[in-house]
Parts: C-alpha cells; structure tokens; sequence
RNA sequence: GUGGGUAUAGUUCAGUGGUAGAGUGCCAGGUUGUGGCCCUGGAGGUCGUGGGUUCGAGCCCCACUACUCACCCCA
C-alpha cells in the first residue's frame, strides 16, 4: 500500500521550488529595506500560548488547532499563525528591552489550520510575516501596508484592493460592544445559529457573517467606526493620510472584524479577485494589547501575514508577460556525452572540472546511447553538449556542440573549462 | 461539520452489461558518432476498497475510503 501525502498538505516539487525560493527572495529583499529582521521561531507552541493571544473563542483556537498531547502530556500545537510565537520569543529573549521599535519578519513559516482543504486553503500553509513592535503611531501601520502592496506589484499583480477598518480599543470598545449586543438582542430571531453562539462569545464577529438574514439583520448595525475615541479616530485619520500621501489607494470597511481577538485600532485586509471570488491574499493589524497581555510589558504592536501559496496561485493566473517575478535558471550549460561506456571515465572527471569551474553540467549514469544521451540532455534543456569520442581524444580534444545553433567546434581537452567559460560567456 | 462532483496506465482522460482503450510521458529501434519533427515497436492496469444484482460488472445497486469543489472561516 503507497503511502500518501497528508489530507491538506502539498510537496513543492522541482517544477515549481524555483517560484517559491524566487518569491522569498523579494521577500526579504523588502523586509531588510524597511528595517526589519529576520526571526524565525518554533512550529510548536504550548497550545495555551495560541489559546491566551488568538482567544478561547475565535475559530482558529476553538475547532482549526493541530493540538496533540506529547509524551510529557503537555497540550501542545502547530502554529496557526506566527504572532503568538513572535511575541513570547521577543518577551522570553529580553529583544524588547533593546532599541524600539523592534521589526521582525518572518518567511516561508509553515502554518497549521486543521479543517477542510479546498482552493487557496491547506492544513499546511507558509506565510510571510512583519511584526513591528513599540511603534504606536499610525506611520507604522501604513508601512506594513506600502510594502506589501509594493511587494505584490513587484510580482505584476494587479486588482489589489486594501480595505481598512479600525476596531477600537479597550478605552472605546465597550460602549460600542454595549449597543450593539442590545442591537442583536433586538434581532435574536433573525440571526443563524453560528451567530446567535456568537452574541454571546464574541458578538463582533457577526459582522463579517455571510448568511443572507444575518446580514439582512445586521445592515444598519452600529459600526465601531462610530464609537470610535478620540485617540482611535485620529490614529485611523492619521493612517488614512500617510496611504494618501504616497497614493495607496483603499477603502475603508467598517465591517472586517479579524478572526484573531487580539486586535485593537487598525485591522486591514489585501483582497484580489480571482475567477471564482475574492480571495485574502494578506491580513494584519494592530494589537497593542498583545505584549502585556502574554506578561510583558506595554508595548504596542501591528502586523500581518501574508500566504504564500496564495501569492503563488496569483501568479501562476497571470499571462507568462504579466508575470515580472525573475525565475532562477536551473537548467544545466553544458551536458556531457560519451560515444560508449568506456569513456565514461573521462566524461566523469571533465564533468567534475566543469562544475568546479562554475558551470551547472551533467552527465549520462545509465551507459545510454549517444542518441539517447541526446534525448536526455534536450529534455532537461542543456545549452550544450560535449562530445567525447574516440578520434577526438586521440586528438586531445572534445566537441562543444551549440544544441540552438547545430554549431559544433573542437576546444582542447586541457584547460577545456576555461576555454569553454570564454565560448559559453 | 453539511452538501455536490470525481475515482480506469506514470499523467490527462475515453469507455453503450459481453476481449482493457487513446493522447501524452517513459524505454528501444528506424539512423553502428548527434536532440527537437516523423514512423515503428515495447514496457506499464487488483478499472479506489468491500459487498450485492447478473450467465457475465470498469459500467447497475449498497456501504466505505480518498480526492475535489462549495458553505462556514481564513493566509
């Protein structure tokens, strides 16, 4: 019996690892122009980590966790998202203590998220991630947002809409809570039944309810843009005025209420369009609550996570011009062809001065015809071949055979890679 | 968790209850020193699993499993 691949996990394979380390690279590439640095942390964390930042009552924790018990019976869980860990690594390392603010990114992190796979969500998933800490003005905010933007135009995506809300905080946050639980309470009857478990755990959360009654029920529901406190207010006028400044444009949707309860003040979302709907590409937010909250001291916080098998799908839908990502060439220079087995030896130590000298090259290990060498190096793509024959090595020398042009010439069998680096460049 | 679809060669998929098929890929030959195109041949199958109906099941029925899409939610 084949063993196979987990429910919702997937293999990168050859075909397509180029795209993703290509991906990282800009990746990092603009995360170390704006000041951040790399961090990388565990994929397990006690369970109660998750269970304290993201909430005992948001999705992730309550039904989406991979939560095992290990042999020390202790709760223990993948990460299903990069911010807890962040933090308990800032608070447990001392990094805080340092010269704030503190920027932290992370890429290529595998995430777990155990529920039904389908397009653009696995159980297995990689993100790349920003966490800025002890910026509390909203300049930070709208960076993150400036680069990931950036960053995905880079790529030649297009129909990227950033959508903006602010949540508010503990100062403003009650008294909307408040009014609009006695809202819900009013329209009890209505609501479906996910929602009516909502009002009482987290009542916010039925804001962003696709059912059609509910959302009948909730279309002129309070919004928290309208409680917002003063400090809260100006914090989103401010955010609004540095997108504008460098012309990102936005919309704000009072209605994203993010999944994750730490969250305070700014929430922001990076929406595409594909053919089958719309599709979150990116999610972030500030939570200045979170650090204190995991026993820290106060220190504000905003950041995202982006998917990047998501980015990955977007590019693969984009016509092969659109596409601006610069792929890595892995296809070998030069492939080296013997007429019979007994010349293999030779093939095997001009190979060996090749590659030392900097040339992707390979070689037949099956004792295959010249024809099928041929083949073989056609199918990977080799820019050349060499030819080593009998005659030829009489003579000292190999054949460099051009595979675009048919052109073939002699280059001596000494020193041959430094000849062929003059050819080849 | 709920609902729909699918399951046949490495892969993409045809297949009307009566001999297991094609495209593509792989290997070889046509060409005893030369790739792409062409021609020929070859290898490759427990037809997802287990039951049932039938003289006979890849096909019909039931169950299960896996995959997939959608809902919910999210990256």
């Amino acid at each position: 019996m084949q063993i196979k691949v987990l429910k919702g996990m997937k293999d990168v394979l050859p075909s397509q690892s180029a795209r993703w380390r290509a991906v990282e690279r800009e990746m990092r590439k603009a995360a170390l122009l704006a000041g951040y640095r790399e961090i990388r942390t565990p994929v397990v964390e006690h369970t109660e980590l998750f269970a304290r930042s993201a909430g005992e009552s948001s999705d992730v924790v309550r039904k989406e966790m991979y939560t095992f018990l290990d042999k020390g019976e202790r709760s223990i869980s993948l990460k299903p998202e990069s911010t807890a860990g962040t933090v308990r690594a800032l608070l447990e390392s001392g990094l805080y203590a340092q010269a704030l603010p503190l920027k932290l990114y992370y890429t290529n992190a595998p995430h777990f998220r155990y529920e039904a796979p389908q397009s653009g969500r696995l159980r297995e998933h990689h993100q790349f991630g920003m966490e800025c800490f002890g910026a509390s003005q909203p300049s930070a905010d709208a960076e993150l947002i400036t680069l990931v933007i950036n960053l995905l135009s880079s790529f030649g995506l297009k129909n990227l809409s950033v959508r903006i809300n602010s949540i508010g905080c503990p100062n403003c946050r009650p008294a909307y809570q408040q009014h609009f639980k006695e809202y819900l309470n009013q329209r009890k009857d209505q609501l479906c039944s996910t929602c009516k478990e909502r009002l009482e755990v987290n009542p916010m959360r039925t804001l962003d309810c696709k059912d059609h009654n509910c959302k009948e029920a909730l279309h002129d529901a309070p919004v928290m843009m309208d409680y917002l406190c003063d400090e809260c207010k100006e914090h989103f006028e401010l955010l609004k005025r540095y997108l504008e400044e460098i012309g990102i444009s936005y919309s704000v949707d009072p209605r994203i209420v993010r999944g994750l309860d730490y969250y305070t003040k700014t929430v922001f979302e990076i929406i595409t369009t594909t053919p089958t709907g719309e599709l979150t590409v990116c999610g972030g937010g500030r939570y200045d609550g979170l650090v204190e909250e995991l026993g820290g001291p106060a220190i504000p916080a905003v950041g995202f996570g982006m998917g990047v098998e998501r980015v990955l799908m977007l590019l693969d839908a984009l016509e092969p011009d659109e596409c601006k990502l610069q792929i890595e060439d892995e296809v070998p220079e030069l492939f080296v062809a013997c007429l019979n087995k007994a010349l293999s030896i030779h093939a095997f130590s001009l190979v060996k001065s090749l590659r030392d000298a900097g040339f992707r090259a390979d070689m037949d290990h099956q004792g295959r015809s010249l024809k099928a060498q041929f083949k073989y190096a056609d199918k990977l793509g080799a820019k050349y071949i060499v030819i080593i024959g009998d005659d030829e090595l009489a003579k000292g020398v190999v054949k460099l055979r051009d595979m675009s042009t048919k052109e073939e010439q002699e280059i001596p069998l000494e020193n041959a890679a430094s000849a062929m680096k003059k050819i080849i460049q």
